[in-house]
DNA sequence: AGTGATTGTATCGTATTGTGATACATAGCG
DNA sequence: CGCTATGTATCACAATACGATACAATCACT
């Protein structure tokens, strides 16, 4: 197995989510490998044209190369080409913002997004990954799994900052709210995301049983207030049955 | 200079930019390295969740994580946040779908996308790369750059079927466009991205004379016909300059 | 301006790691 | 059923990555 290959993405990884460009001690440091090899990783990454240096500095960033190779496979990603006709109709005829999102075990990943009429309400971009706790599109998830995957779950979010951390409150409630997901087959979020934005999911299921991710209806909380839950709440509920229907998925519990 | 990260990334570019999930020996024979080394890469690339086999078969594609870093960077980008909102703008009072390119020597790449009110003619994805010659995005670009540049253009595009080949048409013709280009400060394509789909496009500077890139806008023959051309040519030419005086660059040649 | 610490980059002997020919079992196909 | 092509495993060899060290340039203080 190759290792440096391991260590060329580790630097890949890590230039993808600084803010800032970073120069070769500081990634050394912060990554926890010899300054040579970091060196070494990075003029190879650089003369490949992955990695640039900021211009005036001698600090190193990703350029848009990644970008590019990423864009091409979501294009061609088949469960996003099949539901984004789902989530383009559930914008125009609500008018809120729709996302569609994946499982990736602790995580949820948004994978679409179409922007409904009622303003933008600058929330998450396609790509962000979240921890399943801390939101309704993952909570629309979590209240599905099997029980031995719960247990597990970490429960320090500390630098999630500005998530309500659902998987700190008492377990009674956790249950109880679990419960309630179940039941009504959709989660609701309160300012979980940002604050003064509410939003709604509901799971996806593919193959047999298996929960594939989320449809999420978002809005600040003027437009899609707790009043208006139950009624967005259905409607989610139904474009994530014919996002299953889509994707030839049984969805479980059978209801 | 690691030559294992080099064949790391010909793997990865290679699997983005394939259609279909791909074999060891498939890829081993189609980007020439050793069966081995092939075998041992994509192991590699496996274990760290950058490539999976799809379901069934023992043939090997990328994962969406690639795309999530590619997004990630994206998301921060400077230039792509400053015009967003120009974009946004443009396709909201045409009705047209607006796009953004940045130049990539010989290519122009699509870097944001705003779709109109006027249908979505299918068209281009952010994140893809096209020679310079081949649409109006890049022509507009090109008119603008020095003679010694345009020399060495490869003139074979024969993989790009479906374009029109603008740097294939005898050199007369092609100086004649580009002065054509000069003066009015945009270029037009009528069917050049595809089928039935005309557009026009307006370049954008960043620092002393520095060509950055265009604005792009699409439609299909019927919306955006030629009799609109010089009508809409000069909102393009004037979302480009707001561009471009956003970016806080300097036009050339000066007008 | 001067000093001291930190940084990016270059060097080099060593041994770890990737190499690639070979082998084998399995899957696909006529 | 037999053939070919494929994915995966093995192994001795040598190339390659390693990492301590060195040096010059830059930066941050005083």
């Amino acid at each position: 197995m190759s290792t440096t290959i391991l260590k060329g993405l580790r630097v890949i990884e890590f230039l993808a989510h600084a803010k800032e460009p970073k120069g070769i001690s500081e990634l050394a440091r912060e990554i926890e490998m010899n300054k040579s090899a970091v060196q070494r990783v990075v003029s190879t990454l650089s003369n490949a044209g992955y990695v640039e240096q900021a211009p005036g500095t001698s600090k190193y960033r990703l350029t848009l190369s990644i970008w590019e190779l990423g864009s091409h496979v979501v294009d061609r990603h088949q469960a996003r080409r099949l539901l984004h006709p789902i989530l383009r109709f559930g914008a125009q005829s609500t008018g809120f913002t729709v996302f569609l999102s994946y499982l990736s075990f602790p995580f949820v990943v948004y994978l679409d997004k179409v922007e409904g009429a009622h303003g933008r309400s600058h929330t998450a971009e396609p790509g962000s990954r979240i921890p399943i706790t801390l939101t309704a599109a993952g909570k629309a998830v979590l209240a599905f799994l099997p029980d031995e995957k719960l247990q597990g779950l970490d429960q320090d979010h500390s630098d999630w900052t500005g998530y309500v951390n659902f998987a700190a409150t008492p377990l009674e409630a956790l249950r109880e709210e679990i419960e309630t997901i179940r039941e009504r087959r959709y989660a609701v979020s309160e300012g979980g995301m940002k604050q003064g934005v509410n939003s709604i999911a509901a799971p996806i299921w593919w193959r047999e049983h298996q929960p594939y991710g989320s449809i999420v209806v978002t809005a600040d909380q003027v437009n899609l207030s707790p009043e208006r839950f139950s009624e967005i709440g259905a409607r989610v509920v139904g474009m994530a049955e014919e996002a299953t229907l889509a994707l030839g998925g049984v969805p479980f519990p059978p209801l």
